[in-house]
DNA sequence: CCGCGAGCTTCAGGAACCTGTCAGGTTGGT
DNA sequence: ACCAACCTGACAGGTTCCTGAAGCTCGCGG
């Protein structure tokens, strides 16, 4: 499953973000709303883990907006334990569930599995795309039966074409979803991993729009 | 959602019919898998329910067909308990989901559901313009159901029309669009990716104001 | 502290493709 | 019929992309 973390305090955002990778899920995590809308239009997550105390606004406000445009993404809230109001708000606003500060991150994990359970009828699913049965949760990937082994940055750029698929991902947006933290790249980076997923997924699984970018490849 | 039903026991066909019906859902029903190509010729669907035995063919490869030539449209297969091996063969084929007959109708609820869910996660607004399915976000075009794949210059000139449809654009607006900084340009070019956007669109996308510019044409 | 290996990035040559230009043909208005 | 405007096939130059190989970084074990 891929989460987006967004969460300001380091402490706390460090530990959910290892807790949820320890579950076998995906994590993004930023620490400000305006990423978070950046990696929501760059990818697709199946759940949010919204602090509603941020640096550059009101979680409340950011959960409204996407739910205004039919974003039907699910939500969890981490809020603190006095700010009850806001935990109202929230659910109104359109949140699936709360998680009061501190909480055990056994708790998060329990919250997390039920709205997985919720929102997608099967526990573990798997994506068939043409000759690959791409497992999302233990993160494997078999081609026509066998194995294939992705490195972590295949599997983050693979990772994005799945998030959309049939989508045009620009160059620029790729990075961007690879190298979250402003570390530009200058080369063609992209261009050579993207070499090497075709190699080990297939030559048809990425197609080139010339001038324009990439798109996952029809099954 | 749109669906096509694909089912030739009419027991079985009409109960699935009415139930779909009454999710709120809209449904054609064919009985024969040329009366489906017909269907999908003419209208647009967001999910097929297919069943695997019918008189006139099976229906994997009816499945094939219409994934080879590109059709990513969700598909549901309908088979009988001891077809496993056809279910198998069903998923390599492309289909997304299956049900083994006998099923119960609010399973049928909870399947459409979930596919609806999983390709509508961001609802990417597609505009319909004659045989033309284009969606903006994705930048993805179908003409009768076929993708077509247009170059960065053809997207800009025709992004322009999209923009405004049915207004009249001199050549020196368009030129003006396409090459936004100084570079300017002596020659029919415009003229030229015209021509090429009508053989892959169709000749009557565009048409042609003599010594005024061009527009887009009605749907 | 050093060597080693895996993975990542950079580079460079060549291939594939895009696109501006032109020429000759076609269309439409007067 | 004439002329201007437009269409379109062909082509070459330029851009973008692919991919093998080399260089680099980092973590780990010795």
């Amino acid at each position: 499953m891929r989460i987006l973390l967004i969460e300001d305090d380091t402490v706390l955002g460090t530990a959910v973000r290892d807790q949820i990778a320890a579950d076998g899920h995906s994590v993004d995590w930023v620490t400000r709303l305006d990423a978070a809308g950046d990696a929501m239009a760059v990818a697709a997550y199946d759940l949010l883990l919204l602090d509603l105390m941020l640096p550059d606004g009101r979680g409340i406000g950011f959960l409204k907006t996407i739910r205004n445009r039919g974003d039907v993404t699910p939500v969890i809230i981490l809020t603190a334990l006095d700010q009850i109001s806001d935990r109202i708000e929230g659910l109104n606003a359109g949140a699936d569930d709360y998680l009061v500060k501190p909480f055990d991150l056994s708790e998060l994990t329990a919250r997390i599995g039920s709205v997985a359970r919720r929102y997608s009828g099967n526990p573990n699913p798997i994506i068939t795309h043409g000759a690959l049965d791409i497992d999302l949760a233990s993160r494997s990937i078999h081609r026509n039966g066998k194995p294939v082994q992705l490195t972590a940055r295949e599997w983050a750029l693979f990772d994005a074409f799945l998030a959309r698929p049939g989508q045009l991902l620009s160059k620029t947006q790729l990075e961007d979803k690879l190298y979250a933290h402003g570390a530009e790249i200058e080369s063609n980076t992209i261009e050579v991993h993207v070499s090497r997923l075709r190699k080990k997924l297939g030559a048809d699984v990425i197609q080139t729009e010339r001038g324009m970018g990439y798109r996952l490849g029809p099954s």
